[in-house]
DNA sequence: GCTAATTTTGGACAGTCGTCAAGATTTTCT
DNA sequence: AGAAAATCTTGACGACTGTCCAAAATTAGC
């Protein structure tokens, strides 16, 4: 077996963990790139430094290795318009400044974007991720409301949806442009900032 | 090679497109079913009556026996709420009708849906398809639209939304609904119902 | 009813997949 | 330094994939 399970140093454990991170990581990357249809492990070893054969030593299986890397992409997922929320003075302010993020995060993040959708998608059918997903899902529903909120709180006027109403929206509106984007349209970002905007003043 | 690229009678023709026809329903049984990752030409030619060699007396290859049932599958998607759109007699009719409607079909077609996504998920990795699901969800943004242009003459207000949000967001609640109802959330179904309805009433 | 064309079968192929384990290599501890 | 433990590589396995093909079964034309 390997170190980990026993009681050993901190620096063994550290570096047990630390690897780990490391492939799910490659993982990521493979997932990305290729989604999750055509993700192998022998693909995964490949964006790492090691040969496929260390996958099953610090994994049990595919979908533990899966399994852990979705929950490390959780962490990059759910806090990505808090800077805004807390950058913005104004109502004004905040509406600009969220449409601008999430056209910039889909010019810039496409292939991680798509990995996510792939993996929520990959829910509906596998058992496995379920949990992970709708808890993820549920994370950035509320990074969403955190934004609606304290535009609300600007205007001086309660919100007319719900979370789960906001999220559903902004979310469908993303998606809908990473696929535009992806096929080519340049013009899918933009739109997306207008809509974003646009959507943010209807349900406040 | 086969009698369909000939000048041949009628009947031969036809014989030729229906075979294609029960073949692509074969694919997309397999594909609502295991899902895109998991759906191969074995698990097809199962669902039908034939043997796998069949595939590619029909089809040149995986890809255009996949393509053809997406364009299949176009046909069913397109016009699901034209129905409610012509009995409702007022605004509320429409209005309840309509989550009604989405509510129903998320309970009886799941699979279906969950194929949908799964497809156009899939064009977001495959250029091969990008083409057709583009062309589909444009459909059902149109479909979307000619509900809330329906209910706005029905309020003899302006819609306040353009035809790419009101899509983006009803298909985002539904998307949203349709992973929870197969995580086993049995109200999905209901809040999808009460969710669109309000949904509604904020885009006119 | 016989021949020819069409349709279908089922096996073979070259690859790829996840998994595993034996052995080589590196690191750690005394 | 040497022994022990951890880490990594490599090759193999059985199963599965898309594709192709020769032969069997079916149908159409006369």
């Amino acid at each position: 077996m390997t170190q980990a399970k026993e009681r050993i140093s901190r620096r063994a454990v550290d570096k047990f963990a630390q690897r780990r991170e490391q492939l799910a990581e490659s993982a990521l990357q493979a997932l990305a790139e290729l989604g999750y249809a055509r993700t192998s492990l022998r693909e995964i070893a490949q964006k790492s430094d090691f040969s496929h054969g260390v996958l099953h030593y610090y994994f049990a299986d595919k979908v533990e290795l899966l399994t852990y890397a979705v929950r490390k992409f959780e962490e990059v997922c759910v806090t990505r318009y808090d800077d805004v929320v807390a950058a913005a003075g104004s109502a004004e302010e905040l509406k600009h400044g969220f449409g601008a993020a999430m056209a910039a995060t889909l010019r810039t993040d496409a292939a991680m974007h798509r990995l996510w959708y792939d993996l929520r998608n990959q829910s509906l059918f596998e058992e496995s991720f379920r949990g992970d997903v709708l808890d993820i899902d549920e994370q950035r529903q509320d990074m969403v409301w955190r934004v609606v909120r304290r535009y609300a709180e600007f205007t001086e006027r309660p919100a007319q949806v719900s979370p789960e109403v906001a999220y559903a929206a902004f979310d469908g509106l993303f998606q809908r442009a990473l696929l535009q984007q992806l096929a080519g349209q340049d013009e899918a970002a933009d739109r997306l900032e207008a809509d974003v905007a646009a959507l943010l003043t209807h349900f406040v």
